[in-house]
RNA sequence: GGCGAUGUGGCCAAGAGGCUAAGGCAGAGGACUGCAAAUCCUUUAUCCCCGGUUCGAAUCCGGGCAUCGCCUCCA
């Protein structure tokens, strides 16, 4: 059973589908004007993530994410650079697929954009007008909030809550300070399509109102934003949704938390942003996804670099514990027979226990409103009992001719675990075979300098075996400076990039 | 002012009434190693404060204190 947490209800519910088999998501894009910040990724990949998960229980998914590309400061950016603000606004969706394809995030099946779903929007609009809902002043048109029984539902105010706060907008227009637009009248030259109250632009809500229906129906099963959403837009799309369909637009609504810079939301506005492509230049994407990761989608996840740091060097023990498998795997498979000695059957067992045990625990992890960071914690704890099992099993001194058989399937089973949890996390990238691959660093792609470092390993080899640890070490330290860790295994020594 | 979230070891972070309070980073000791690295083992917490409910509370309730978010564009 899997359980998630509905803002609309502040409870954790029973995931029930519209349908039994496909669930229908529905996540808020970004409004498309720069490139993304680490607080845009974060819901792309803690959503991407849930997709991934439900995926992997059976469910087919109808992944839908929107980009406004209509807004006030694309129009705004566009005059300052002297562009067309679509064309401003296509520029940075093609920029944005870059950065999202980096972070290994499943490309959502439909991607639509407000400048193409304008004929929806207006007939979306036209009924609320008909119904009573909506009203048209001087070439625009606003939704009477009053006229929506429960508006303030899902952000949990009311409407005289929000008219003593009362920070909104003066508009002498408006027949309720609270009312929003639902479309703008147009200013002389600006972007704008033909409506029936005239030349304008939808207003920011109606959008995803609209392209949900369009792409989903009323009804569907989850809606997902960053928590700032939650007012006034989340609960504006229900307003306008609902008064037109008179049924429910959205099951369960999910929203994440901030990531937050000095404990401070990371925001435009703020200007304490971080992009991801900038990121991505100092940590691999593997790092910047685990660390995402590391925390419940709800809680804040606060940024520096000296955190991402100590996430990495968590991440690099999984690498190590994944490559470990890989090369005994691969030495097995070499040596066709092997060893392990009479106590293994009894190390098998125990083993395989275990690999059942987290196979458990981290479903159940996931199934309890996406915990992702206990879901990774079973993962360590998978790590750690690997490697122990592979130091018990001694597979360093595969002499003996036993046991192979036994050896080898557990170790298949340990590996497709572990694919598994990063099938779910989208931690690592895997190739078509489905296998991970470790993001390697450019140097280690390199002919050459693997062709050198295997012939700089042989050279220290028969040092070593000269016992001339003067030279060893010196080679060891030199490549040391150049960021190249050298490790002695009793399979021989290995490199990597640091 | 209204609405909401959070406060758990040096740091990050799970847990939401009952086994010794997960996991990661950092630190310490040990095993392994020519020395390292990697790995394994051992090791660090009366869970913000004060009351209450309960046989039993980090977990529920009340009251503080602190931090953050939303109420204006924001993921």
């Amino acid at each position: 059973m899997i359980k998630i947490y509905n803002t609309l209800t502040k409870n954790k519910e029973k995931l029930q589908t519209r349908d039994p088999e496909q669930i229908s998501i529905y996540v808020c894009g970004p409004t498309v004007y720069n490139y993304i910040h680490l607080g845009n990724a974060r819901p792309l990949v803690v959503f991407d993530t849930v997709r991934r998960y439900l995926t992997s229980k059976g469910y087919k998914t109808n992944y839908i994410q929107n980009f406004t590309d209509v807004d006030d400061k694309i129009i705004n950016k566009a005059r300052e650079e002297k562009k067309e603000p679509l064309a401003l606004a296509a520029f940075y969706i093609i920029e944005y697929f870059k950065d999202v394809d980096a972070l290994n995030i499943i490309r959502a099946d439909h991607y639509p954009r407000v400048s193409e779903h304008i004929p929806e929007i207006i007939a979306l609009i036209q009924k609320l007008v008909h119904k009573g809902s909506a009203y048209d002043v001087k070439g625009s048109v606003y939704f009477r909030v009053r006229n929506f029984a429960n508006y303030g539902k899902l952000s949990g105010r009311t409407l005289d809550d929000l008219q003593v706060g009362a920070r909104v907008e003066i508009n002498e227009d408006k027949q309720d300070p609270l009312d929003f637009a639902l479309w703008k009248k147009a200013q002389t030259g600006e972007l704008s399509w033909d409506s029936p109250w005239g030349a304008g632009r939808p207003g920011w809500h109606i959008e995803c109102s609209a392209m949900a229906l369009k792409y989903l129906g009323t009804g569907f099963d989850i809606h997902a934003g960053g928590c700032d959403l939650m007012f006034p837009h989340h609960e504006n799309e229900i307003a306008q949704a609902e008064a037109a369909s008179e049924q429910q637009f959205a099951k369960y609504w999910m929203h994440n938390g901030f990531i937050t810079v000095n404990q401070e939301k990371m925001s435009k506005s703020l200007d304490n942003f971080f992009l991801v492509r900038d990121i991505l230049k100092q940590f691999s994407a593997a790092t910047v996804r685990f660390y995402l990761l590391s925390v419940h989608y709800r809680s804040p996840l606060d940024f520096d670099a000296q955190k991402l740091a100590a996430i990495q060097r968590g991440l690099e023990r999984l690498i190590n514990s994944w490559q470990l498998l890989e090369e005994t795997l691969k030495t097995l498979s070499n040596q066709k027979q092997t060893l392990v000695n009479n106590a293994d059957a009894e190390i098998n067992r125990q083993f395989d226990i275990k690999l059942q045990y987290f196979e458990k625990t981290f479903n159940t992890a996931m199934a309890d409103d996406f915990n992702t960071a206990l879901a990774i914690a079973v993962w360590f704890d998978a790590a750690r009992e690997l490697n122990a099992y592979l130091h018990q099993i001694n597979v360093a001194n595969l002499k003996a001719t036993i046991n192979f058989t036994p050896t080898f399937k557990i170790l298949k089973k340990a590996q497709q675990l572990f694919l598994n949890f990063n099938q779910v996390l989208g931690i690592f990238k895997t190739d078509d075979a489905s296998r991970i691959v470790i993001s390697k660093s450019e140097i280690q792609d390199d002919h050459l300098v693997n062709n050198l470092m295997t012939l700089i390993i042989a050279i220290r080899q028969q040092a070593r075996e000269n016992k001339d640890w003067h030279t060893a070490d010196m080679i060891r330290d030199s490549l040391k400076k150049l960021a190249i860790m050298i490790e002695d295994t009793p399979q021989g020594a290995r490199w990597k990039k640091r």
